[in-house]
RNA sequence: GGAGAGGUGGCCGAGUGGCCGAAGGCGGCCGCUUGCUAAGCGGCAGAGGGUUAACAGCCCUCCGAGGGUUCGAAUCCCUCCCUCUCCGCCA
């Protein structure tokens, strides 16, 4: 959620930044602003006049004391309940709208965020590693994953429907040690590791700016009224949501292991083959909770974090800094991770880490005292460190051999206690 | 799932219809005092919002959430959520 404030005090500023995103959020900046106005307008007269009641309600108290009459106050007072609650209907009314609009306005971009309209215009800040020459043509990771056995997409679709897959034998055995050696990592450099609910209420997912206005993407277990989470970001980043948190708590380094449900609503003919795009996979997610003042300097910290997973096993990568047109809903700017995909020729996206600010604390409520004793808005950020999924079809396809075997990278052997599947 | 108890400020905890935004304690901040990482004394301090040049003053709202009763609700009533105890069920 946008500061009130800011948009009062500063609309063509918010307006224009937003326009970078999509030029058709001005028009919600306006309406903000009308509905502000008039909500402010019923406020103070509202208030006006509960000032007035609760002085004539105070004083039937005295009188009634020393034993006087009351009635005709008494009766005046009931006037003003009429009016009052009328303005609070309206009042609550307008505010609810308000609300509303205000929930699905996204997070302005940060000044250094490229302008853009999308993916083409993401802008690559560096590359990492050199890409590996086959003497024969590098297979999809699906086939890989089917002639050895590891990958069902067959069973997976009888079990659940499309976009499921089951993974078999050295495949489980590798992912779980892909997931192990991720958490290992991060751990390692100061995250604590979480183990949290993989249903969650909705004013959580309100809380990281998945609800209201992805709803679609999401599954929901009606009877109970919960979500699946998408992400594991959404449990982590509500950990302390409505606290007040000590200045010295800060920073807060999370990770955690979570599959991650999505219903992939809006990307039908996308990635049909294969595991990168599935309605469950595997993540381990970086969660930061911080100073405001550092939360820029943070962000590559966490991006580096989570390119470290990459490069100890060897898989090439780059990473690019995404354009206002392609941000994410909460994000103020973000890094994406990009692997690389031999049969594809191409890197594709493992990792997204981006800084939301206090977009997110503003919906949750999570604020820190600072030194001079105000309570603050903490800033919030979030990155895959990695999507495991997409981790395990990239090692299949970097590095499969010509006989259809595919190498364990050195840093996995311990955990995965083989060299190579076959 | 059944029975019971309870949710009050950073924490603990008192408060059953008006002088309660809330005693007291702990913790915090400021000052004084004491020559020894402590103690004593005094003072300050809840959150959100409106008005405003103002972090001054004034006002409004908030005692789990939402309704209701009343001139007036932390206090009475209803619904929901959550926590705890016992029983049941269960990995």
């Amino acid at each position: 959620m946008l500061d009130i404030e800011l948009i009062r005090k500063k609309p063509n500023f918010v307006k224009e930044r937003l326009a970078t995103r999509d030029k058709s959020l001005p028009e919600l900046v306006d309406e903000v602003l009308e509905l502000d106005k008039k909500r402010r307008s019923i406020l103070v007269e509202l208030e006006n006049l509960r000032a007035e009641r609760n002085k004539k309600s105070k004083e039937i108290g005295f009188l009634r004391r020393e034993g006087k009459d009351t009635s005709d106050l008494e009766r005046q007072v009931k006037e003003f309940k009429e009016r009052i609650e009328a303005l609070e209907e309206e009042f609550r009314r307008v505010q609810e709208n308000l609300r509303k609009v205000m929930l699905r306005i996204p997070n302005l971009p940060h000044e250094s965020v490229p302008v853009g309209e999308d993916e083409e215009d993401n802008v690559e800040v560096r590359r990492w590693g050199e890409l590996k020459e086959f003497n024969f043509e590098p297979k999809p990771h699906w086939e890989i994953g089917e002639s050895l056995g590891i990958l069902d997409f067959e069973r997976g679709a009888r079990l659940a429907g499309s976009r499921f897959t089951v993974v078999k034998g050295w495949g489980a055995r590798l992912e779980r040690a892909l997931i192990n050696f991720m958490l290992d990592l991060h751990i390692s450099k100061g995250y604590k590791e979480i183990l949290p609910p993989h249903l969650v209420r909705p004013e959580i997912l309100e809380g990281t700016g998945q609800l209201p206005k992805f709803e679609e993407d999401l599954y929901r277990c009606e009877r109970d009224d919960l979500y699946l989470i998408p992400t594991a970001e959404v449990p982590l980043t509500n950990l302390f949501r409505g606290e007040i948190l000590k200045e010295e708590d800060l920073p807060i380094y999370l990770t955690a292991y979570t599959p991650c449900y999505r219903r992939e609503a809006g990307s039908h003919g996308k990635d049909i083959r294969g595991i990168i795009r599935q309605h469950q996979f595997n993540k381990v997610e970086l969660v930061k909770i911080v100073h405001p003042e550092t939360s820029y300097e943070e962000l590559e910290k966490l991006t580096l974090d989570a390119e470290e997973v990459l490069r100890l096993l060897g898989l090439p990568y780059r990473v690019v800094e995404l354009c206002t047109g392609d941000l994410g809903f909460s994000a103020a700017k973000t890094y994406d991770i990009e692997v690389w995909f031999p049969s594809q020729g191409r890197y594709r996206e493992i990792s997204s880490c981006s800084n939301c600010e206090d977009f997110q604390a503003r919906r949750m409520n999570t604020r820190f005292k600072d030194s001079s004793g105000k309570n603050r808005f903490v800033h919030t950020l979030n990155g895959s460190g990695l999507a495991v999924g997409r981790t395990l079809a990239a090692i299949l396809e970097n590095y499969q051999r010509e006989d259809g075997k595919v190498e364990v990278p050195e840093v996995l052997r311990d955990y995965v206690k083989a060299d190579l599947i076959e």
